[in-house]
DNA sequence: TTGTACGCGTTATCAA
DNA sequence: TTGATAACGCGTACAA
């Protein structure tokens, strides 16, 4: 077992300096091509790598991306990591993920963990419990600190930094005068509690839909879930709130549904009712998802472009990170400028709406 | 904004050395009460950390473990990275994750990359293509270098290492045997081409479980499908080749699908044929996945506990990583006795077998 | 053309 | 009780 090789032990087994190793290695022209010859054979003979962390320590950055998600079994959470990971690893990057499992204490102390030094800079969706308590203070102190955070999907207004997201409003508001156009006339959605930025947002996207073909919005049509019914654990609590809810509106023809999970159930509820899909009920998810291609029948879906998310994210954080080093010295760093750039959605139709 | 502070910086703004900052902030007792006190008290208002790169550097261990997978976008590899990461986390190591995208190159390269410094060892799932070109010198260069692998579930036994994998021929055996007790005579099987471990040893499960009920196997009974018609943009190849399947196998009454795609998807060329599942045919599947679960009718399927894959590889990996600590010294080694450790699977009943 | 010295941030050892 | 020094591995400015 031979370890890994480094500059110095290159150095004496060629009777050289160090530095004289380091400069042969890096095609010097200030060392002799006889030097230059044997070091290099040398040291590819003994398969030497300059060791990344020397390199971080003496550079101050790591070229590393921190990622902190609230879930990874999660196919828009693992899509929009797939994303950062192709981009990053394209301009040199790696990434190292830590998840927040939706929990505001995990959330900080791997911010903590990763912050100091680790990482250049995160990437991140907050958790369900941050947005609950709204304690956004480690976001702020990482920023204040001079790392570069770029947020996606689950944001905040109260952080300045760069960010990402869907065109939640918009996304669903198209899916909602899809249903509408397609003839329905009772349309319920179920979304989440509103303290999930996103959910609130789609659910503003349906009001407006509503309001703007001058349907009044019936508060019974409205269903919001609570965040603890999204677990495993908690699937047949989901279809019984669900069920619930049809058993009080027996008019819906549409549904909505601000995630996959939702409209999946959905949809067997309302087949456990008795009414067929696309016929009676029409129903479309908001997610990128395998479920919904797969189900039966496969649900129509606001597509977020996931991939796309992580990739823009990524670009975002290393384009600040490389903007970073040459205005290293401008201290006074001119006000800085965050972007947020949105994502648009596109409506995938399937076979749980009508086609015309 | 207010950058990171350093014990030099601590040093010199309390008029101390730097040596004993930290000691103080280490709570040696060779400090006077005074001095630490002072020294924290400094170290707390500035939010003092230190570097973790400067002390992987000096420690020469990053408290880092790499993850090298395929593919994140999949129940299976994100459940597992769960099971890592919880672990990982709770014996105080972070994880840096590189995706092959299942091609050899990606998975030296990222393997390269990592093995640099950035971590203490490899949890790893080999991607098919490298299963293909059978060119695994990738891993062992890492091992000779010192630096542990843990393989887990797409395995080879040409490497020595520790290994964590899931029963896959009793596991296929047993879901095999249920069909058969649930009275099928013509049972198919869908898998992959051989040189996939996992697919091949699923297969043999197969065909142990007809053997040893005196069924004669039949090879038109058996496909095995390509690598490439996994990928997203071939879905439609691979139900195309399933349809041609059963065009030349009218008498299937039982499917088993080495995986979920290709469970689901036999069950929808199935129904296009007019089948009822599960009257006409039953289906089992093997996996982890959302689908089976959310399928109508759900799949009923051989979990292989990913989460506990996941657990037990970390587990695995930092024992030996702590190990290799306390006998730093022992130079020769005592001949490294590797485990292979079995995850059991356990068959899940749902809809598309018959409850007897 | 080669080597020395320094610094990145930390800790451990030894000297004061 | 405190401080100076060396070391982890690297690259580079400067000296020889």
């Amino acid at each position: 077992m031979r370890r890994k090789v480094t500059l110095k032990q290159i150095a004496r087994e060629l009777d050289v300096s160090i530095s004289t190793v380091s400069k042969a290695l890096r095609h010097s022209k200030e060392i002799s091509e006889d030097t230059r010859e044997k070091v290099q054979a040398f040291a590819k003979l003994y398969h030497y790598r300059p060791n990344n962390i020397a390199l971080s320590l003496k550079n101050r950055k790591t070229k590393t991306i921190g990622i902190i998600i609230p879930e990874i079994v999660h196919h828009f959470f693992s899509k929009v990591i797939r994303g950062i990971e192709l981009v990053a690893n394209k301009r040199g990057y790696n990434v190292i993920v830590g998840l927040s499992n939706e929990a505001f204490d995990k959330e900080v102390i791997n911010m903590e963990m990763l912050a100091n030094g680790s990482i250049d800079g995160f990437i991140l969706s907050i958790s369900k419990q941050t947005l609950l308590q709204q304690d956004y203070h480690h976001f702020n102190e990482t920023i204040n600190q001079g790392m570069p955070i770029v947020m996606f999907d689950r944001v905040v207004n109260e952080i300045n930094c760069d960010k990402v997201i869907v065109d939640d409003l918009n996304g669903s508001k198209r899916a909602v005068e899809k249903l509408l156009s397609n003839g329905c006339k009772n349309i319920a959605i179920i979304t989440t509690k509103d303290y999930v930025s996103v959910g609130r947002l789609r659910t503003q996207g349906y009001l407006e839909a509503l309001e703007e073909h001058k349907i009044y919005s019936k508060s019974s049509l409205i269903l919001k879930i609570d965040v603890e019914l999204d677990s495993e654990d908690h699937l047949d609590d989901l279809e019984k709130e669900i069920e619930q809810f049809f058993k009080n509106n027996r008019n819906i023809d549409g549904i909505f549904a601000v995630n996959e999970l939702y409209a999946i159930t959905a949809m067997k509820v309302a087949r456990k009712f008795g009414n067929q899909i696309p016929d009676d009920i029409q129903v479309i998810g908001f997610t990128d998802g395998v479920l919904s291609k797969h189900a039966t029948p496969s649900l129509t879906t606001v597509s977020q472009h996931a991939q796309d998310m992580g990739e823009k994210a990524a670009d975002l954080l290393i384009n600040r990170l490389e903007l970073d080093i040459d205005q290293e010295e401008g201290e006074e760093e001119e006000e800085e400028h965050y972007q947020t750039v949105i994502i648009e959605t596109e409506l995938i139709e399937r076979d749980s709406t009508k086609a015309l």
